[in-house]
DNA sequence: AGGGAGTCCTGCAGGC
DNA sequence: TGCCTGCAGGACTCCC
């Protein structure tokens, strides 16, 4: 059993899980254990965020963002192997991979846990947010309204790449990663290997809500096991989620009866799912 | 400018 | 049993 990596459904969960943990809550505590995560942490992370209250647990893509009581943000991307721990301090060491320790003044405490160290937290003032860096070239969210088939068709007319790796470009929709643009293309009926620019018209009306619906989905099944994750060491944002093509090699293809089944071909380095007969 | 390859990092699966 | 290799992923940098 693969564990979902964390795209924009798994990070919306984990915001969901901060915003109950953390939301009007002020930090008593924050220690860095590691600091070189995909980059530095910005000077003085843990002064600057000591003492300060929790004033919104929001997301832009697969960032969380927390806006802070003194105009500041802090951003947070949980890389690929990025969790959020909810919790209560108990007396076991810390563990290897635990790399920022958030304590909130009402005892609870938020570990950041990163095995693979893609993961990264930076400060961010909120009034030019969307300046940052990480964030300015962001493609539109694509559970937004403003994400539509015109939008997408748009972003994609002059892309002579596959719509499969087009759709992992940030740039022109924010949040899909690996796992769901196969499934969305899955449930548009259209083939990952298709040149991006020929998805337009119906073909973008199909992948548009293809892609809403998926991620939809997903944010609800996580939503609802998140109920499961009372526990005082409960571990947020990650749920059991049944794919439909995503790590199913040789499965019979759950929308056809075809002799291939799922196959599995390499794009740009990545692994892409996909049934040779319902997609073209 | 678009697109591809290489890079970071660790855990895990598979082969022998 | 244990070692060794390869693979997985997000997103940046460095080419062409």
């Amino acid at each position: 059993m693969l564990s979902a990596m964390p795209e924009l459904p798994e990070v919306e969960t984990v915001r969901r899980g901060l915003t109950m943990a953390m939301e009007g809550r002020r930090f008593a505590a924050v220690t860095v254990r590691r600091p070189d995560l995909r980059r530095p942490f910005p000077p003085d992370f843990a002064l600057r965020l000591t003492g300060r209250r929790v004033v919104e647990v929001a997301r832009r893509a697969k960032y969380l963002t927390l806006f802070l009581d003194d105009g500041w943000v802090l951003l947070g991307h949980l890389g690929m192997s990025g969790r959020m721990l909810v919790g209560w301090p108990d007396t076991a060491p810390p563990g290897k991979h635990d790399h920022v320790i958030f304590d909130t003044d009402d005892g609870r405490r938020i570990i950041f846990q990163d095995p693979r160290r893609f993961g990264l937290m930076d400060l961010a003032e909120a009034a030019s947010l969307a300046e940052h860096p990480l964030l300015k070239d962001l493609g539109p969210e694509p559970l937004d309204e403003a994400f539509t088939p015109a939008v997408l068709s748009a972003a994609l007319a002059g892309r002579s790449g596959p719509i499969k790796t087009a759709l992992l470009d940030q740039k022109l929709v924010a949040g899909l990663g690996n796992i769901y643009v196969s499934e969305a293309l899955f449930r548009a009926g259209i083939s990952p290997e298709r040149a991006a620019a020929s998805v337009a018209g119906r073909r973008a009306r199909r992948l548009v809500p293809a892609i809403k619906a998926v991620l939809t989905e997903a944010i609800a099944a996580g939503g609802s096991s998140l109920r499961d994750h009372r526990r005082p060491d409960g571990e947020l944002g990650y749920f059991q989620h049944a794919f439909a093509v995503y790590d199913r090699e040789g499965d019979p293809c759950p929308g056809c009866d075809c002799a291939t089944g799922v196959r599995r071909i390499v794009q740009s380095g990545r692994s892409t799912f996909f049934c040779h007969k319902r997609q073209s």
